[in-house]
RNA sequence: GGACACAUAGCUCAGUUUGGUUAGAGCGUUGCCCUCACAUGGCAGAGGUCGAAGGUUCAAGUCCUUCUGUGUCCACCA
């Protein structure tokens, strides 16, 4: 009697085995110092505000899959779990909140908002690590993290100070990436490239001296004339030499403005001349320094204009752009508008478009850390897979710009830096400190007021490698676990945080953080398109655990990894119906072993007294063991989880347990087929975890925690190429006859007798025409020269089995057949055919003449033989 | 504008590193089977000029060139 319940029910299976876990702790990592040693990888840490998502649900598959494998391999594993605190993101969420009660953060006040937004923290912030934790990963959850954790924070402080006593960070007037909506300043990367159709205005600017004359300048945004305080062109360009130092006066403004000669400027885009506008543009900025222009600001942070902008004065940014599109008309400077294709900035957690802004901001100067990372990237340190990144990665490192760390926003990190009343900052982790520092500077204690900016989110996370671990404290986590293994992670982030983290790493703990990057494909859906609300094309990973378990989710997630990953709802019946079948194999199993055949390993087997399909299985069994394996450390997902598809339902269910079916008598047999699927369970647990540990459990009698179970053995000596030619010509047999018996219409409760060919047949294959029998349900093999045929007993109709071609030479007859008749044509290229295939087979230095003469008379015969077997198969049709 | 990747069956992808039998799998589809582990199953079939055109080679899905299409990353031409 099986004792496994009849029907796979993987929602019972998973709650119960997350129980057991929760209670027993496996996962817990501490610094056992094991043989092997440890292995570390930490989470991405997920935004506090984050629900989980296909993206997640696949992430963390992939991490899961690598920490139970090495944990069975006996590491001290650590996976660090937490959430990252998501400065904008999670403000965003919150003054929604407070927006339904007719509130503002600014009405509210820094104090009460705070307040307001670590109440949201602790009532949600657990949502996300909920349901990672019912995916079955296997994070050492007592060690969860938040990057805004009171330690956690020391870290940050550290670095920030210790950077800018090494001179790495600065405070600067600078022309930054300014949202309007959240009012905050943002990084490159924050900023991010979006096409759009736009208009290329050509507007006229007079000369001071000649107002029918003018300059034509091409803009894409009109409104930042009014802080226009040059025009400038290129020296060279013969059209505008003549006019440089001349005066223009700016219309709208009425303020006169000089023609300047600048390299920058494109003779071949627009007009040739550029309106200047150092306030808001880079490039501006860069000549207004060069060429000591006036900086006018002509915004307020919120994308209003101000009084700079004269009549425009409390218009919005776009309002403003109609507006003085309108005024130009009237006055007749618009001298034409070009359609124009170009790419536009826009924040990239609420895609407003992003002004360039100039502000006071903090920047951490990056080329000394991007060099150092840069070395170390050369040095092999991280690999980084797929391999095409890494040069992606590298040109990055190369054109590194600095980097702007303050933020306008109030959730996150406070920048420790205290101005006196001059202005003056003192950069220091606390108060205290800034305190003694300003007194050191003023000979007595001043009032101090701390910056009101906060850091960039990532300016925590790129701590996240060794700040999870208690850094800066010395600790002993941080000198066992660091530095990490593997980082699993989507492309998108491998500026923002990827390379923040290899330059964190060198610079406090001198080493990069993690050997390996593996970046994973985006999960689409199946039309490839991205998965997002809008669409509603979103497949939501708990409603898929709901459905069909954790197990299929994971299974058929890592089965469909290619690039990227397209996902329908039908796709996870793969993974449950995988497991469905791993549960009734087991049943069965189960039913039809003895008691004593339930040993625990393949050393109790008596490898003599198996038969032949046990042998073929364990052959087949050793080398998906060690593809398996292979596929794991190389983060070959995909391929691992097919070997294992492959061997445990086509090789273990398909072929092996059928041929055993009513001859599974024997004990070692029944030991054989026990421990197989036993290990098979162990090879598929990094993947499926839940049904595996449940069924491991049931056939060793006692609860088990499978990721604490070691890793099957490898086994060279079970690899048996005799049973696995043998078993091939069966497999080839009974494919044929079936076919043979389809095609003829014949019953199986008909009586068949099969006359085969016997001159193919070793003795281990005759010795096993039993089991040929029993699979096909044929009563009498009949073994005499000739060709394979299927006669039905009952009707006499007798058929050829013309598909049927055992083995060896006779399979080589009809491929070389195709040779030979080239031969005929070409003997020249035949023979340098053979020369090089023979080659290929390692007689390149062994008097390939001989050989090839001899190869040729082989073919020849071979020809003759392959012509008298189509004769044959023909007269038998 | 710069860089990279991909293109193989109706769909999703292996196979290309190192050229070498008859190009594979899953899903879908067609036919036959509820055979006492499993119909979430079994067996069999159909379906591919490997994106196009050249080239190298005895031999190209695999190497080279060009083209076409798709996608990704980067980017301060106003």
């Amino acid at each position: 009697m099986s004792e496994i319940a009849s029907r796979y029910n993987p929602k019972d299976i998973e709650e119960k085995r997350l129980k057991l876990w929760d209670e027993k702790r496996p996962f817990h990592a501490t610094a056992k110092r094991s043989p092997k040693g440890a292995f570390t990888i930490v989470i991405p840490p997920p935004n506090v505000t984050g629900v989980l998502h296909m993206g997640h649900a696949l992430n963390n598959t992939l991490q899961d899959i690598l920490t139970r494998y090495k944990r069975m391999n006996g590491f001290d594993v650590l996976w660090m779990p937490g959430t990252d605190h998501a400065g904008i993101a999670t403000q965003n969420v919150v003054e929604k909140q407070i927006a339904k009660e007719g509130l503002t953060r600014e009405t509210l006040g820094r104090e009460k908002f705070m307040q307001r937004l670590w109440e949201w923290k602790q009532k949600n912030g657990d949502t996300i690590i909920n349901q990672l934790h019912k995916l079955g990963s296997s994070c050492d959850w007592d060690r969860t993290r938040f990057t805004m954790d009171a330690d956690y924070s020391e870290a940050v402080k550290e670095v920030f100070v210790e950077l800018y006593n090494r001179g790495l960070i600065y405070q600067g007037n600078y022309i930054i990436n300014w949202c309007p909506r959240c009012e905050t300043a943002l990084a490159d990367e924050e900023a991010e490239h979006k096409d759009s159709n736009g208009n290329l205005w050509h507007i006229k600017y007079p000369f001071k001296d000649d107002p029918e004359g003018f300059v034509v300048v091409a803009t894409t945004r009109p409104e930042t004339m009014l802080g226009d305080t040059a025009v400038a062109v290129n020296p060279a360009d013969e059209r505008y030499r003549h006019l440089i130092g001349k005066t223009l006066v700016l219309p709208l403004i009425k303020r006169e403005i000089r023609i300047i000669a600048d390299d920058f400027v494109d003779r071949d885009f627009g007009s040739g001349a550029v309106k200047v506008t150092p306030a808001h543009d880079p490039n501006d900025f860069a000549m207004g320094r060069r060429h000591n222009l006036e900086f006018i600001n002509i915004m307020h942070p919120n994308g209003i204009l101000n009084k700079n902008a004269g009549r425009f004065d409390g218009l919005d940014r776009f309002e403003a752009r109609k507006e003085i599109i309108k005024a130009l008309k009237e006055e007749g400077r618009l001298l034409k508008i070009d359609s124009h294709a170009h790419s536009v900035r826009r924040c990239y957690r609420c895609d407003t478009i992003v002004e360039p802004y100039l502000s006071k901001q903090w920047f951490v100067k990056m080329k000394p850390l991007a060099e150092k990372a840069h070395a170390a990237f050369k040095a092999g340190k991280p690999r980084i897979q797929p391999k095409r990144w890494e040069k992606v990665y590298e040109n990055w490192l190369v054109d590194i710009r600095d980097w702007c760390i303050s933020r306008q926003i109030w959730w996150g990190h406070r920048i420790p830096v205290w101005y006196d009343a001059q202005g003056t900052p003192f950069v220091a982790k606390t108060e205290a400190e800034a305190s003694i520092l300003a007194k050191a500077k003023h000979g007595k204690n001043v009032p101090l007021k701390q910056d009101p900016d906060v850091l960039d989110t990532w300016f925590s996370s790129w701590l996240w490698p060794f700040a999870t671990l208690g850094w800066p404290k010395k600790t002993e986590d941080v000198k066992y676990f660091y530095p990490t293994a593997a980082l699993f992670t989507a492309p998108e982030i491998i500026f923002f945080w990827v390379a923040r983290m290899v330059m964190a790493g060198i610079e406090f703990m001198d080493e990069p953080p993690f050997a390996d990057v593996i970046l994973h494909g985006t999960v689409r859906d199946a039309k490839g398109r991205k998965m997002s609300k809008s669409l509603g094309n979103a497949v939501d990973p708990l409603e898929i655990i709901e459905q069909y378990g954790a197990d299929a989710l994971r299974l058929s997630m890592v089965l469909n990894s290619g690039q990227d990953i397209y996902i329908s709802n039908e796709k996870f019946e793969v993974g449950r119906n995988f497991a469905n079948k791993l549960w009734n194999a087991s049943r069965f199993i189960l039913m039809n072993i003895r008691p004593e055949a339930r040993v625990a390993d393949l050393s109790a087997i008596n490898r003599a007294g198996l038969s032949l399909p046990s042998r073929w299985v364990l052959s087949r069994y050793s080398q998906a063991l060690t593809e398996v394996g292979l596929a794991i450390e190389q983060y070959r997902y995909s391929e691992g989880v097919n070997i294992l598809y492959e061997f445990f339902w086509g090789t273990y269910c398909d072929w092996y347990l059928e041929m055993m079916k009513g001859r599974f008598d024997d004990i070692n047999d029944q030991k054989a087929a026990y421990v197989i699927l036993k290990n098979t369970l162990k090879m598929l647990h990094p993947f499926i975890p839940f049904v595996t540990e449940e069924l491991y459990s049931e056939f060793e009698g006692a609860e088990t925690i499978l990721t604490l179970e070691p890793w099957p053995l490898h086994d060279d000596t079970l690899v048996d190429t005799a049973a696995d030619a043998s078993v091939n010509i069966l497999i080839d047999l009974s494919t044929g006859i079936r076919n043979a018996r389809s095609q003829w219409g014949i019953k199986p409760q008909d009586e068949i007798t099969c006359i085969l060919t016997a001159e193919h047949f070793d003795a281990t294959l005759k010795d096993n025409l039993d089991v040929l029998k029993r699979l096909l349900k044929i009563s009498s093999f009949d073994l005499r020269q000739g060709n394979a045929r299927v006669r039905n007993a009952a009707t006499g109709v007798a058929g050829p089995v013309t598909f049927f071609i055992p083995l060896g030479d006779v399979i080589d007859v009809t491929k070389e057949r195709v040779r030979i008749e080239v031969e005929v044509d070409q003997q020249e290229k035949a023979a340098a055919g053979i020369e090089g295939r023979l080659a290929n087979a390692g007689f390149v230095n062994k008097a390939p003449v001989d050989v090839i003469a001899k190869e040729r008379e082989r073919l020849v015969e071979l020809r003759s033989k392959s012509s008298d077997l189509r004769k044959t198969l023909a007269s038998l049709v």
